[in-house]
DNA sequence: CTGAAAGCGCTTACAG
DNA sequence: CTGAAAGCGCTTACAG
């Protein structure tokens, strides 16, 4: 890489004057200006961020951790996020790592978006986040009031897919997963609040997987008074539920319903064009975009006002009125 | 975040003993050095790596581009480089932009990593590559002889995939897609080769997505003469393609088999589980990982020792016997 | 309009 | 064993 000393050799000025040339001083003569942006362009020259950042303490990067990339979810957005961050001046940068927030604290970006579903938050510290001193967000979670982040109203989600299915007629409302405490508990609301039957039984364990959601239905025993809807906690695992249902000979929506949460291009692709509950992922990369660039502006967060993104529903083909005693799975 | 000079203050020492302390040089007294990395601790001290990397010319930062994210080729690989990097002491970031390359030069990482698939870097110009000042390699792709590359067999996948169609009898094998030349000629190579039918028809134009795939399915005209099997060249579209037989009502395998390119979970977890053939995704982050280490340690590349990744067979369940009259398509 | 100088936080010989 | 000094490539007042 060639540097502004070298450049000012070769144009015979100052290496000060090369640097005001190319920040586009207007107090450089434009015949200097012009020799100097030559041999520049010429030269491929480009600011060493490092020394750049070094000293002025700018470097127009951000730093976005990104856990658990092999969800759908997480593709989609940094590919949003790529495209936002460049239409406002910023370059980002991904980690995968555990140790991204200190990695970009070390690179000194200027900001740091941290996406973390409720499981990776919950295995990082809250120091982690205070000892950060660049300007941080969370999407997607929630830490503590003194981190500023843009949450995701997981329970108002699970309402309306509770919602939907009860217009459809039932009342009867499972959940597939219990690894979120957050829709688990949105789910026992929103079955309380609309009076539905519940049971221990109607929430089936699993984790978070494609394969726990396939095992999870794979062997449930179905009855004359099980649900006669679900609604699976994230996309992978969701879609393995149905694969299993199919492996059974159950069919959706006919004998049962499902909806699942998370809006990917992979539900509506699914065996069935799965009804779906969640953020719209151009909304979260938006207002994610929007917070950190005014966080660094400003330095200090705005008087903590809270961001929330509001999930929505996606009517496609999983879901059906109640079945008749022919139709039921048992 | 505090500085050695800082920490010199607090131990009551010049800031070079400090750099010397914190960077286990032995020369510093015992007691001196627990002083330092005392305080150092407490403070949470981490080194500047903008200011190391200036001086030292190292980073311990390897760039890893990765263009068409949304692949879950893209997210596997990512996952594995991330993990076995670090192994070796090196810290993993991401860049989903075009701009990738040159970018990670500015930030003067240590090494870059490109993946991309034919299209992505018949985008890129030899020209970015070749002015990347930092060592760079090439993986899943080819330029030109002067850029490290570790390539994948594509050729030979293509080949297995066809000797495993023939082993079931097959003689009429098509392909969806014609947007990777490789595969391509691959594929009208292993024809002529195993001395198969062959007709225009038999390539299905298609490009890579999902969608790409099922429209290329959904409307195909079988007739008594169409292939009894089809390559799909890729894991998305493949996938599609699967979709678009099942809404006609076409048993995959039992009247037509189906191999997909590229091995992911996704393909496991198809309708019907999908038998594949591709690239072992924890051996090229392997290949990769030691090729680029290799490149910083050496400075300059190796005498062009070439690294191709072989692809392999996954049997699973969407292979079967040529259908017989009666369990034909048509 | 141009240039000399200080300094960002570190590393690395070199002197003591 | 410890410290003073130079320098990585840049930015930013300041002087001329």
């Amino acid at each position: 890489m060639i540097t502004i000393k070298e450049i000012a050799q070769l144009a015979g000025v100052s290496y000060s004057t090369v640097a005001k040339a190319l920040k586009n001083n207007p107090l450089v003569k434009p015949a200097t200006k012009k020799k100097i942006t030559d041999i520049a362009e010429q030269h491929n020259y480009r600011v060493n961020i490092l020394a750049s950042r070094l000293v002025s303490g700018e470097s127009k990067l951000i730093g976005v951790v990104l856990r658990s990339v092999n969800n759908p979810v997480f593709s989609n957005l940094a590919l949003q996020l790529n495209e936002m961050l460049q239409e406002r001046g910023y370059q980002m940068i991904l980690s995968v790592s555990s140790d991204g927030i200190p990695l970009f604290n070390q690179l000194c970006v200027d900001g740091i978006i941290y996406w973390g579903d409720s499981l990776s938050v919950q295995s990082l510290k809250a120091e982690v986040f205070e000892s950060s001193r660049t300007p941080t967000i969370i999407l997607g979670s929630y830490v503590n009031e003194h981190i500023p982040s843009i949450q995701i109203d997981r329970k108002d989600g699970i309402f309306k897919a509770v919602e939907h299915l009860v217009s459809y007629g039932h009342r009867r409302i499972g959940l597939i997963g219990d690894s979120q405490s957050v829709k688990l508990n949105a789910y026992r609301d929103a079955v309380s609040c609309y009076k539905l039957e519940h049971s221990s039984e109607f929430v089936v364990q699993a984790h978070a997987s494609w394969e726990d959601g396939y095992l999870a239905l794979k062997n449930y025993a179905f009855h004359s008074g099980s649900p006669t809807a679900f609604i699976g906690i994230n996309n992978l695992l969701t879609q393995g539920a149905l694969r299993a249902l199919i492996e059974r000979g159950i069919h959706v929506p006919q004998q049962l319903s499902l909806i699942g949460y998370d809006d990917v291009p992979e539900m509506e692709h699914a065996d069935v064009p799965m009804t779906t509950v969640g953020p719209v992922i151009k909304e979260i990369a938006q207002s994610a975009t929007e917070a950190i660039i005014a966080l660094i502006k400003n330095h200090k967060p705005e008087p903590e006002q809270e961001i929330w993104v509001k999930p929505v529903m996606h009517h496609r083909k999983s879901v059906g009125p109640v079945p008749s005693g022919k139709t039921s799975v048992t």
